[in-house]
DNA sequence: GCTTTAATAGTAATAGTTACTGATAGCAAA
DNA sequence: TTTGCTATCAGTAACTATTACTATTAAAGC
């Protein structure tokens, strides 16, 4: 794998968010570094980071895959009125499948969905 | 919401698979029974029946939608040599976020990935 | 510097899903 | 039962996120 500035501004780009940010996302703000990057080496080199474990993809109930600079195992949550995406911590921590279970475990994504407490307080939580 | 027999008959597919079908594979198993069926109605219904809390939609790390009959919360794990999608039980049951969250829980996804013991077994497993 | 070839910009193509349109049929009231 | 309203349907076009293609560019080793 060449060490190609478009790649490392990809992969800064996703270092210094913490919102947990889509392909189109990582595209505008790497072209205010660098305004001629395309969208197509964006989402190369994205697929790539997280292939090689650089970088994470995590999957939410939106159409689109996100990105994340944390790379141990952790939960998100998304807020269904806001859309925004945290980390949070699981009750006596992340466990794996019960006993029964004879595979291979190789990854663990948890995703909780609901109303974030800010988007309660400002009482937009709706119906 | 009107009774059709298209709904019906979309309702009556998800609910005899056991094996999380995306789109894709109920509209095939529904034109076995009725053959003019489209495939609109059937993304339509199966987008209805999931808001109306009938049936669960369920979101794989491979880019499609799947369904399942099962409402209650409950763990999948996705084998990624043979892509099949199974229930699985969390050791020690399913937990919500730890303390300091404020929100309003109202889902909760967990899906483990990895290989499943019968790709193990058979060899399959790979690098 | 020169060569090799992975990676790039730009664009076309794909896949899953949703929206649109005229026709159909479920349901309620007459 | 018949009529009217309109949600839903079949068929198709459109849309969105993502991937593939192609000529060109630029890392990295010699």
């Amino acid at each position: 794998m060449r060490n190609t500035s478009q790649r490392e501004l990809v992969y800064k780009v996703v270092m210094q968010s913490s919102d947990h940010p889509g392909a189109d996302a990582v595209y505008e703000r790497a072209r205010k570094i660098m305004p001629k990057i395309s969208m197509g080496t964006v989402y190369r080199n994205l697929k790539q980071l997280a292939e090689t474990g650089k970088i994470r993809e995590i999957r939410i109930s939106d159409n689109y895959n996100r990105y994340d600079k944390t790379l141990q195992v952790h939960a998100h949550f998304c807020c269904r009125v806001c859309g925004k995406v945290t980390d949070v911590p699981v009750e006596g921590g992340i466990k794996g499948p019960g006993s029964g279970f004879g595979g291979k475990l190789e990854s663990t994504d948890i995703l909780f969905g609901g109303v974030c407490e800010e988007c309660i307080v400002c009482g937009k939580e709706g119906a």
